[in-house]
DNA sequence: CGAACGACCTGCAGGC
DNA sequence: TGCCTGCAGGTCGTTC
């Protein structure tokens, strides 16, 4: 499900309903996501109240008085606001209750999310090495220059590398590619500065796009309203092939690149040296 | 060191 | 209808 743009739907519906709230319990059902959930926190957090709710990356992060609840959805998670007394379904994992009745709830099928805990997110193994935001200044088109020379990999897998740049993941790789007319098998390292231009502006540009609308819904996003997102009417590769391309009106072609499906137009997205 | 790949887990679509 | 296979938005840890 989340790529950036999804966590910021997720972020931007939770925030004004749980900042200052004040947390009554938390309700651990299933302890064993990714990573087991510190059985500590239905201890240590009653009591304590939200200071402030923010992003990095795809986490999203809850900082309390005592530390900051780290938050990774994975590929199916989904943070819901519910009312008092919500009787939980079969994937409802997590449930952070407020004084006030409301409860904030984890649902992940596959399991794949995380919530951890750390009194310095920041330091912490999982958020210390990510890269910058795709969306602010630090993301720019000589800082991938530079960090991709020498470099073979992928542009695809170089832009969804957390360490490279965080939120770029399956669906808006492809669309971002699309828009910068690049191959996703080009080499990083080939890549020129002004095609990186071109990338950095096309990153920002479908991230904004899609934030505006709400996501992406392929399947079960939903945001924490139940909402669907409607950036997939904007979609103009990705889950496309066969179809034909919105320029060129040749089909759209397919590749796997590190297992996970590429779509690209063969026609707008010609390599210049593919090896 | 970087790069490739398996692993985690469930649900669903499609083929037989 | 039902079983089997492959695939899905992420990303860490292992292996080469």
């Amino acid at each position: 499900m989340p790529e950036l743009p999804e966590v910021e739907t997720t972020l931007r519906g939770i925030a004004p309903h749980v900042l200052h709230q004040t947390i009554h319990s938390v309700i651990i059902r299933h302890p064993t996501l990714r990573w087991p959930i510190p059985n500590s926190l239905p201890v240590l957090l009653p009591g304590q109240h939200i200071q402030t709710a923010s992003r990095r990356g795809k986490y999203l992060l809850l900082a309390v008085q005592t530390g900051t609840i780290i938050i990774h959805l994975g590929m199916s998670g989904r943070l819901s606001l519910l009312k008092k007394n919500s009787s939980p379904k079969k994937h409802d994992h997590v449930d952070i209750v407020f004084e006030n009745g409301d409860i904030l709830r984890l649902t992940d099928p596959r399991r794949f999310g995380a919530v951890l805990f750390s009194s310095s997110p920041f330091a912490h193994p999982l958020l210390k090495n990510l890269g910058p935001e795709p969306l602010t200044a630090d993301f720019n088109a000589d800082y991938l220059f530079k960090k991709s020379r020498q470099k073979k990999v992928p542009v695809k897998t170089f832009i969804m590398n957390s360490q490279v740049v965080v939120g770029v993941g399956n669906i808006y790789a492809a669309e971002s590619l699309f828009s910068a007319k690049l191959h996703p098998l080009q080499a990083a390292g080939e890549v020129s500065l002004i095609q990186y231009q071109l990338l950095v502006k096309s990153i920002k540009k479908v991230l904004n796009a899609s934030i505006k609308q709400g996501g992406t819904t392929l399947k079960d996003f939903l945001d924490s309203e139940g909402n669907k997102g409607y950036f997939i009417l904007k979609l103009k590769v990705y889950g496309r092939e066969g179809e034909p391309c919105v320029t060129c009106f040749n089909p759209i072609a397919s590749l796997r690149i590190n297992n996970r499906a590429s779509a690209y137009c063969l026609h707008c997205q010609s390599a210049c040296s593919i090896k």
